[in-house]
DNA sequence: GCTACCATACTGCCATACAAGTATGCAATA
DNA sequence: TATTGCATACTTGTATGGCAGTATGGTAGC
């Protein structure tokens, strides 16, 4: 379950609702960049690319609007937004601080179960850690998610996605060299925290490990300049001080 | 303009885009138990009544599920959802861990203008605290912004929106009898947490505030049961400790 | 060569029509 | 009386046509 749903997420059944099927396969489309940013795309379009009438493509729209993938003008066309610097840092902010919370309920009340999991979770990344950087991710978003639902917040999970779409559209930029092991050290190190039932230990772990994914955020802009925004350079990131450690 | 807006929000504006104005409409009525929980909607009753077609109707359902004000039943028909106290939580908890965090960034670098703004906002609470609720739910809402945008996040405030509308529904219910005065010394105890730079007091006052606010919802969900979903008692709400005062 | 204008094609938005699934009430039957 | 079957009136989902506003390319005028 965790390697493939996959087989082919790419076609729509025409018997089930479209909508949502669409929404998913162009979201899909857009955040691993098969969708470039600035690309013109329309209703029609997309409805004769898939044999559907236009009402559905519209409903899929409007909810990717929602998201902020794409930027719908009244009578003027839709496009593929390009990724806004300021829109990742903000969703990969609000993300630091639900899991950060997340993370801090778990390691308060350490559950043997729930760290047996997720150290399972862990050795399986180790296993794909040379494989396709695809399964990386998903490996990595299953682990996510499974702090999440180890906190009974299972539903929040839900939520978070929406922001997520736009930090995994920077990492599908970044395929190749992000630094596995690292990532996969800091998994361990945020599981061991919870573990040891050291809260601070833990959250800062989880907060350093989320701001790794995107430290060479300006790195990745600057090498497709066509994928992002102008950048509005000088505007750095304010993150919160972590707790351990320095002091006034 | 902290006031009054409202002239009419009820009204449908028919030479600008309507699914939009629906949208807007619509979820005012359901956070206003004026379309009460349970209720039956249908794209066409609604399309009736406000004199347009069924379809911005129906883009406005969208949205509206995806907040998760109604529930669309392909074939069956649409609701009203009742209020969700596991959904209350979570966007909670959510909410404190992205304002935790605002405040902290605010409180690690005090930046007199903010501060200043915050109080004079706090000075307006104070002079409209005897008057019409809906005003002071209004005035609440602009210093919590005020704290997003304070900490240059205010584009996050936009996604916080989206979950505050679960909250705002428990607090019109219990419309009359909060504390107004406790919440506004505790918005107090916020900004002057960050006057002093003082990160852990500003911190742990924004979180007691955001607890506060929904303090009494088991009461209010026992008082109106038909607004609740049946209520799956023994879970209690798990929070994170607060870093002040307490040990094990 | 340059500018102003206009026809045309295209866009998203809205209205309407049709399709398919579901609830409901009534009637026929056991 | 209880139950089954069906006609009917809903529901949402999808398709299609018309509308108003916008970009675009060519052309006429200078």
């Amino acid at each position: 379950m965790l390697i493939e749903q996959a087989d082919r997420i790419w076609e729509i059944d025409q018997t089930r609702p479209i909508a949502p099927q669409l929404r998913r396969v162009l979201r899909e489309r857009i955040v691993r960049n098969d969708l470039q940013p600035g690309r013109k795309i329309s209703e029609s379009e997309i409805a004769a690319q898939y044999g559907v009438s236009r009402q559905p493509v519209r409903e899929a729209f409007i909810r990717l609007s929602d998201e902020g993938l794409i930027a719908i003008l009244p009578q003027r066309g839709t496009r593929i937004r390009r990724i806004g610097l300021t829109a990742v840092r903000e969703s990969r902010f609000i993300r630091e601080a639900i899991e950060a919370d997340i993370v801090r309920l778990l390691a308060e009340r350490p559950d043997s179960a729930s760290v047996a999991e997720l150290r399972d979770l862990i050795d399986q990344q180790h296993r794909m850690a040379e494989g396709d950087p695809f399964d990386f991710i998903r490996a990595d978003e299953a682990f996510h998610r499974a702090l999440a639902r180890s906190a009974a917040k299972d539903g929040i999970w839900q939520r978070v996605q929406g922001l997520k779409s736009q930090m995994d559209r920077v990492r599908f930029l970044s395929l190749g060299h992000f630094p596995v092991r690292k990532l996969i050290d800091q998994h361990a190190a945020i599981v061991e925290g919870i573990a040891r039932g050291d809260v601070a230990s833990a959250e800062t772990a989880l907060r350093l490990h989320l701001r790794e994914v995107l430290s060479d955020l300006p790195l990745i802009a600057q090498e497709n300049p066509d994928f992002f925004d102008a950048v509005p350079d000088g505007a750095e990131e304010r993150v919160v001080r972590l707790n351990g450690g320095d002091h006034e």
